[in-house]
DNA sequence: AGGCTTATATAAGATCCTGATCGATCGCGT
DNA sequence: ACGCGATCGATCAGGATCTTATATAAGCCT
């Protein structure tokens, strides 16, 4: 069968657009060679704990879709480089909550800064139009990226 | 030093506003489930191919950012899995020209598909207003990403 | 208390990446 | 033609990071 299946549409914002949109993007921005040698599930966990306060290993291991051994050997090796810390769950005996330390969200917003840097001079080649239609377009973008967060789970 | 260091603005398009959108949405967008268990390097090599045809080794390493000594094993997965093949570039005899398979193309698409069908959901419960402030932008987003592929060499 | 469930850790193995290095081929100046 | 540095791709050894299976400890329920 060669026939495409077609994922139905909204007339106002085509899926198929958006998803090849992102992802011409995200193959250039995921690139981006970061200061720090540090490992893409790394960053994205010194990011979730940093804007989402303190986890359990097992909820980080849910959200970052990683195993829950392989979470803690990287929270071990997060924790030796003094990224994060574990603190015992008052509530919970069994568990471990996983806190950013002053050291991990410098790390995280270094990179963030960085990247901000490589975006800049590429923004100033865009036309104004184009800049505005991105900027009007992020609020909805962080709603979609919340929508999908509380879903998966 | 705390002092947070500032990177200069574009009045209509804040970078940090941008960087901390698109890392809130792939923070989700990139941890959805695939289907069939490809690296994240796979699946881009394979987008890459597809979008842009036969490239050789060297190039697409250069594009996807691993070492050629990666690439070269990572060519020769995708051979073994029958996704890629490859064939001797005509005018040079040292170069190899990494062909895509319609059985990696096919690859290709149901993963994109796929994402299309975990995003239709949430887009369903944007406002209208959202979904189309998101549709007009793309065309920004897309030129931005073509803008950096091009700088990054 | 006994037995099941949940949270984390450990161990062993697979996957995939990097740096160093090699043989083959190309392009160029002579 | 000819030889030499540069380029292309392959191989190898080593290491980082992930997965599955299993162990240990704490909570929960009857």
């Amino acid at each position: 069968m060669t026939s495409t299946q077609r994922v139905p549409l909204h007339d106002d914002l085509d899926v198929g657009d958006l998803t090849k949109a992102i992802e011409n993007f995200n193959r250039y921005y995921i690139r981006l060679p970061t200061v720090q040698k540090l490992s893409f599930t790394t960053l994205s966990v010194l990011d979730t704990l940093a804007h989402g306060g303190p986890k359990r290993l097992t909820e980080l291991a849910r959200t970052e879709q990683i195993s829950q051994p392989g979470l803690t050997q990287l929270v071990t090796r997060l924790e030796r480089d003094g990224l994060v810390e574990r603190r015992p769950d008052p509530t919970d005996g069994r568990a471990v909550l996983v806190h950013i330390t002053d050291r991990g969200r410098r790390i995280g917003q270094a990179r963030h800064e960085d990247r901000g840097r490589h975006l800049l001079p590429l923004i100033a080649r865009l036309t104004p139009a184009e800049r505005r239609a991105i900027a009007a377009a992020l609020p909805a973008l962080s709603r979609l990226a919340e929508l999908g967060s509380q879903t998966g789970r």
